[in-house]
DNA sequence: CAGTGGTCTAGACCACTGC
DNA sequence: CAGTGGTCTAGACCACTGT
């Protein structure tokens, strides 16, 4: 392999005023982007890049820390420093609401998950009454109570998704909203049913780095930012009557929408 | 400063597993999330944080590192590590294409800024045909020939946003939309007037960690990702007429959709 | 100038993986 | 077991900031 690390490598430029760490880093990028390394391919180990460079183990490692946190490559304890490959994406598309999904009496995550061919699973649920923040509760026009739905959603036992539904107490108590399982078509569907005609949706996107409880949850790798999705649902009769506020990892997603010309 | 900091930060817990430098970014995170460090406020030194904990500068060093790749603070060299600040966030409304704001004359970025009290720029602009990617050829119908307009776009002197059109050949060719100055209400005004009524837009919407040469032209902060927006627009006929790839420093943005229920 | 962060060295010991 | 990455030390010298 020492061979092979001489023609994937460059050598380092001492007069340039670039740091070591930089240009060591600059050279993996370049052969990750170029195919000398493919996905999942292990690049040259510490000891090799020490050798190969001449410096000391802390500076190699400094550069494989800055591709790590491009979201390049993922270290795996013992093993190696391996190409990250893209996971599959889910697509979300703009009309993933409408109500002829709904009329099909799956939720949108299931029903998706399943054509797609993936094995969906929804766990962590909690379902409680709470006092919502100032944020939650000026969205929900100044409510006080809302019933929160907690949840977890996982593809092939990977988790890719945490979301909670905050739906004004008095709409939702004694309905089907506040149980476990709320039916074919979700609570929107219930929503519908119970005096609430749904007639649109805001939806406000965010990227960040995640926190470390997100990270936890998502089992998120080093260099993935987080999608924050606010969703607001209204009635027909203009009164917002869900906000839904979800996390996801966004090496997962592409969101899709459609915008009006007119 | 020193017994301020001890009363900021916590001690080490030596028997538990948990890495000492994970311990120290855990102390200052939460010093910062309770808003006992604010905005704008410096965190204890590398020397200061050094005395407190008893460790090396190194392990100090790697803590801060991790509180850097979160977004959560920014070092600044000769002056100290610094709270990061959450900067004005531009909204972009998903009628920002609608055809009454073409019709006030200004482009859509100009116009925003202004009535924000901000001063925007374009820079970088260059313009000229090219062969494009795969991607961008599919997503046009196969053309084989495109005008390419890069720019930059800048708020009072900070660049937020980098952008190609992707214009067919056939459609540019001879119209404004070929000029650095495209002309009241910009080149979808143009492309309007010239044969192609916009009838929607479709925008795919992805959020990653940005690439040293984004992180140049956008001067992102560590730890900042960058959204990365394709909006294809098509006229009344169902041609794709445009494609535009958008990248924005994810800090200075929220995307906010309009979804349709029924 | 003193104080700050940035880079780098040359070791040490540990924990995990796979044979 | 050998090889990998993870943590940590105790120094060194440099570059930048503000007084």
């Amino acid at each position: 392999m020492s061979t092979e690390s001489a023609a994937l490598l460059g050598t380092l430029d001492p007069t340039g005023d670039r740091a070591v760490f930089r240009q060591i880093a600059d050279h993996l990028r370049e052969a990750i982007e170029k195919g000398r390394l493919r996905e999942n391919e292990q690049i040259p180990s510490e000891t090799m890049l020490v050798e190969h460079y001449g410096v000391a183990r802390m500076t190699v490692r400094h550069a494989i820390g800055v591709l790590q946190s491009e979201g390049l490559v993922l270290a795996e304890h013992g093993r190696g420093v391996f190409v990250r490959p893209r996971p599959p994406v889910r697509r979300l598309a703009s009309d993933r609401f409408a109500r002829r999904h709904r009329e099909l009496g799956k939720a949108a995550f299931i029903a998706e998950a399943e054509q797609a061919g993936s094995r969906p699973e929804v766990d962590s649920i909690i379902i409680r009454e709470e006092r919502p923040s100032r944020d939650i509760s000026t969205r929900l026009g100044a409510t006080r109570k809302v019933l929160a739905r907690h949840r977890r959603y996982l593809l092939d036992g990977q988790p890719v998704e945490t979301a909670v539904s905050y739906i004004p107490l008095d709409i939702a108590r004694g309905t089907p909203i506040a149980e476990a399982n709320t039916g074919p078509g979700g609570i929107y569907a219930r929503l519908e049913e119970t005096g609430h005609p749904l007639s649109r949706f805001d939806e406000e996107v965010r990227a960040r780095m995640p926190t470390p409880d997100e990270t936890r949850a998502l089992r998120l790798a080093p260099g993935v930012p987080v999608f924050h999705l606010i969703r607001t649902a209204y009635d027909t009769g203009g009164r917002a009557v869900e906000v839904c506020d979800t996390i996801m990892a966004a090496d997962a997603y592409v969101l899709a929408y459609t915008l009006p010309a007119s």
